[in-house]
DNA sequence: AAAATCGCCAACCGCCCTACA
DNA sequence: GTGTAGGGCGGTTGGCGATTT
């Protein structure tokens, strides 16, 4: 007998938010707080589950959100943040507040995917041999694993403390919208950008954005760190909602649930998410990093000494020669 | 210019964990 | 101890725009 669906298929709504949708979700949040998602499809009137509902919330309304444009930093942690814990998109996205997992997630599937598939020298992980047991490999990185925390702990340490005094120009987003990124501080400024976008663009609802660049969007209010999207009125506004730091907080905790997690693998012996930056992201051969012949050590070495490097502003990194020299080594 | 293909990403699906009765 | 519901998470898909043929 398998789990009943979260909600009743029948007269549930599907597919993109409309900006109306959005509005209402807001605004009830707004008023509620997130959470009890169950009542909030009847409260709202919304005719989607409860499941949806946490969904668009968690990855689009949710205040200090940034959308798009990830920057050479952002994109460096992920690839470090992935090799240290595998596809744990969500303790990844702890790493970095103001992304969510699914962003995280679908960039790493259409970009850093292919771009460290390149690197990659087929010979280093194909898994013709198998020294070393998992049990083995599995105590060996979780001794590794409480060095490698604080050395993270110790990177990121030094990217909040770079992220609050200055931002960094030359770091800037690289993908077209290369906007000044912007953030909806609360639910308030979220639901009067909604409102006021909604009056200047009452056009039926469509698909939802990707860049906000369309006036059907659904805004997404994820569309609304671009400041070009708000309007002007709320630009400066959305401008000075710059207090990052409860966002950038490192939790101790947090830092100790991830790294058991990390060594206590899901119990479902499915896909078991670990460390590996290969390319096919589930559980890798343990003997990967012994075919190497590189300990963990050396490679918890390599990750943090660039996160380290790259967060301290001596960003000169080069993925491809660095991979190739780990690998070589 | 039209058709085919590709790339991106928002949203969905299903499984798992946890809290609670 | 057991069943159920809510929520979290990762994998996958569908649809649209962009690009190529």
């Amino acid at each position: 007998m398998g789990r009943p669906p979260c909600c009743d298929k029948t007269g549930v709504k599907k597919g993109p938010w409309t900006p109306e949708e959005d509005i209402l979700l807001v605004s009830y949040i707004q008023e509620h707080g997130p959470g009890n998602w169950k009542t909030v499809p009847t409260h709202t009137g919304l005719l989607r589950c409860s499941k949806s509902c946490r969904l668009r919330w968690t990855n689009y309304l949710r205040p200090g959100i940034k959308r798009g444009d990830f920057t050479e930093q952002e994109e460096n942690m992920i690839i470090h943040l992935q090799a240290l814990l595998g596809n744990r998109w969500a303790a990844i996205a702890t790493y970095l507040p103001q992304r969510t997992d699914n962003d995280i997630k679908n960039y790493w599937n259409t970009h850093l995917k292919k771009k460290l598939g390149k690197l990659q020298p087929a010979a280093h992980v194909s898994s013709a041999n198998s020294s070393m047991s998992r049990d083995r490999w599995e105590r060996r990185l979780q001794e590794d694993i409480q060095t490698a925390r604080q050395a993270l702990s110790d990177a990121l340490s030094s990217e909040k403390s770079i992220l609050l005094s200055e931002p960094k120009p030359d770091v800037g987003p690289r993908k077209k919208h290369a906007q000044a990124p912007a953030y909806a501080s609360n639910t308030e400024n979220i639901a009067r950008l909604l409102k006021e976008w909604n009056k200047k663009s009452p056009k039926p609802a469509g698909r939802t954005s990707k860049d906000g660049s369309s006036s059907e969007s659904s805004i997404s209010v994820g569309s609304l760190s671009s400041t070009t999207d708000a309007p002007n009125c709320y630009k400066s506004e959305i401008e000075g909602m710059g207090d990052l730091e409860p966002l950038l907080g490192l939790e101790p905790s947090m830092e100790l649930s991830i790294s058991s997690e990390v060594s206590q693998p899901r119990a479902s012996g499915g896909t078991s998410p670990s460390p590996c930056f290969f390319q096919n992201e589930t559980k890798p051969d343990p003997s990967v990093l012994d075919q190497m012949n590189v300990t963990l050590s050396s490679f918890e070495k390599w990750l943090f000494n660039d996160v380290a490097d790259s967060l301290c502003g001596r960003s000169e990194f080069h993925l491809s020669e660095q991979l190739l020299e780990f690998f070589s080594s």
